[in-house]
RNA sequence: GGUCCCAUCGUCUAGCGGUUAGGACGCUGGCCUCUCACGCCGGAAGCCGGGGUUCGAUCCCCCGUGGGACCA
């Protein structure tokens, strides 16, 4: 299982198109890809788009644009083809119904007429009865001419698998070990619904099965099926894949990682500015962990470390501050023209010209001190470009005395050389120290103010060299009262 | 409600019978420094509880408790 070059190892990504890749679904997508990549197998991507209601219009162009953003490319998969195609339920239809046809022949599955009133009344009774909530069997024993009438006469049915009264499954996951499950407290689950579509259970084996999948990774979330998969399997007489089911992705309270609770569309992380491989390299630390204490890897360094042994149980939240911790690293890690050209975007929709490149790059490898994501850059460099704005308070403070006298000195000092390197701005400083008396965030904090429009902010060589030596005299000569 | 899963600092985690229980985020003290940010050094903070097994349990087993997921 551990044997590198293993081309029988075959893991899909098998995402409902909801509208937008959820983090948890990139993190599913993460390790079957890591595996893949690991072991020298192939990452699919399957689309499962049975449940009609809940497809959304470009959902499936926006997924595959998340993943390739994110690095993650499949080897089969829509749009890209494949040995095993198509790679989108919605178009196997025909596939399932005949799959359903050999469970009904077989006797592992029946059809159902009962009304979703009959349901409804059946489930509320159960509720009342403090009894789990499942279908009572009563379709199961109708003889074949009573289908044959009741399908005859169009009554609409759907087809529910046989599943055993009685024993246990007994079955290994990767991540679990041996879960045991009791057969008399598993639903006869719906395999074709009256619409004649698969439910995910049905589709979802058919499609591992014919799909020579290997490994299926997928969310905790469907450890409690395994059973009626494994029932399906059998049924079939196909042999069952490995089951690796991953800890599930937290909200800060411990509840499974939701909407409700802050952002979970991958799409808009990226929207924000956060590099894409930084969003790869802190989930791929949720529930996993490398041999030793690193926490930095890019995609490349994680397909060749990455194993299933090393993955966790237990669920874990996502946590935004150890996320922006992360990205503010990589921000000031990575080389300055590739934040600078990602930066880019951002500094055009706030109508900001990054034409002069030297400058622009200069600005970007100040302003990138301060931010986790691309979007804030912004707010750090836009006093280099445009008018200084003051508030009234720093308005006061630029218009005492010694600040005018600070202001006259420079102007004056600067208009001598055109250039100034920061050395020799450094020398300027301490003459200015040594000629006015004043030291300090005296001296400092007006000249800041001027330049930057912020008392805080990078030193003073850096910031003449950002504007220019006219520039700098400019903005002096705007705070002279 | 039933079933299943899970349980080490607040959070992400290392640990695979004997460790001063390690790292990271965050928090915090200090250094650097004109300021902020970065960076560097230090600190506080954890084995859910109870029984076993064992010479010895964070680690193995059982029960409890707590949390979660699924089923509708």
């Amino acid at each position: 299982m551990t044997i590198a070059g293993n081309k029988d190892v075959r893991v899909r990504f098998a995402p409902s198109p909801t509208g937008y890749l959820h983090v948890g679904g990139l993190r599913t997508a993460l390790f079957n890809y890591l595996f893949a990549r690991q072991q020298g197998g192939t990452f699919i991507l399957r689309i499962e788009d049975t449940d009609q209601k809940r497809c959304v219009e470009g959902a499936l162009d926006n997924l595959i644009s998340t993943l390739n953003r994110e690095g993650l490319h499949y080897d089969e998969g829509p749009e890209k083809g494949g040995d095993y195609g198509p790679y989108i339920q919605s178009e196997r239809t025909e596939i399932y119904r005949k799959q359903a046809e050999e469970l009904l022949a077989k006797g592992h599955a029946y059809h159902c007429f009962c009304s979703e009133e009959r349901l409804e009344e059946l489930r509320e009774m159960q509720r009342r009865l403090r009894k789990p909530p499942m279908y009572d069997g009563k379709c199961r024993t109708l003889s074949s001419e009573e289908v044959s009438r009741n399908l005859h006469d169009g009554i609409p049915s759907v087809i529910r698998l046989k599943y055993p009264k009685e024993g246990r499954v007994v079955f290994d996951d990767v991540v679990r070990g041996r879960v045991a499950v009791e057969n008399d407290i598993i639903d006869d689950q719906v395999l074709i619904k009256s619409d004649g579509f698969p439910t995910y259970h049905l589709a979802n084996v058919v499609d591992d099965h014919l799909m020579k999948i290997s490994h299926v990774i997928r969310g905790e979330e469907w450890l409690s099926s395994v059973p009626k998969h494994i029932y399906l399997y059998q049924a079939f007489g196909w042999e069952l894949p490995v089951f690796v089911h991953l800890p599930l992705l937290l909200n800060p309270d411990r509840s499974k990682l939701s909407k409700r609770q802050g952002d979970v569309a991958v799409e808009s992380y990226l929207e924000k500015g956060y590099l894409p491989e930084v969003i790869i390299n802190f989930i791929a630390l949720l529930g996993w962990h490398g041999p030793d204490d690193r926490e930095l890897y890019t995609l490349e360094e994680l397909e060749k470390v990455f194993t299933l042994d090393r993955i966790n149980k237990a669920g874990a939240v996502f946590d935004i501050e150890k996320l922006n911790w992360m990205g503010g690293i990589y921000i000031r890690k990575s080389d300055v023209a590739y934040i600078a050209d990602r930066a880019k975007p951002y500094f055009e929709a706030a109508g900001i010209d990054t034409g002069d490149r030297e400058k622009y790059l200069k600005v970007i490898a100040v302003a990138r001190e301060y931010v986790f994501c691309l979007s804030r850059i912004v707010d750090h460099a836009r006093m280099f470009y445009g008018d200084v704005d003051l508030t009234d308070e720093q308005t006061k403070l630029a218009g005492e005395e010694s600040a005018q006298r600070i202001y006259a000195f420079w102007m004056e000092a600067l208009k001598k050389r055109k250039t100034w390197t920061k050395d020799e701005v450094n020398e300027l400083i301490q003459q200015g120290i040594a000629t006015l008396g004043v030291k300090g965030k005296n001296f400092y904090f007006p000249l800041r103010l001027a330049l930057f429009g912020n008392t805080h902010g990078p030193d003073i060589p850096t910031l003449i060299d950002i504007l220019g030596t006219d520039e700098a005299i400019r903005r002096m000569e705007a705070c002279i009262v």
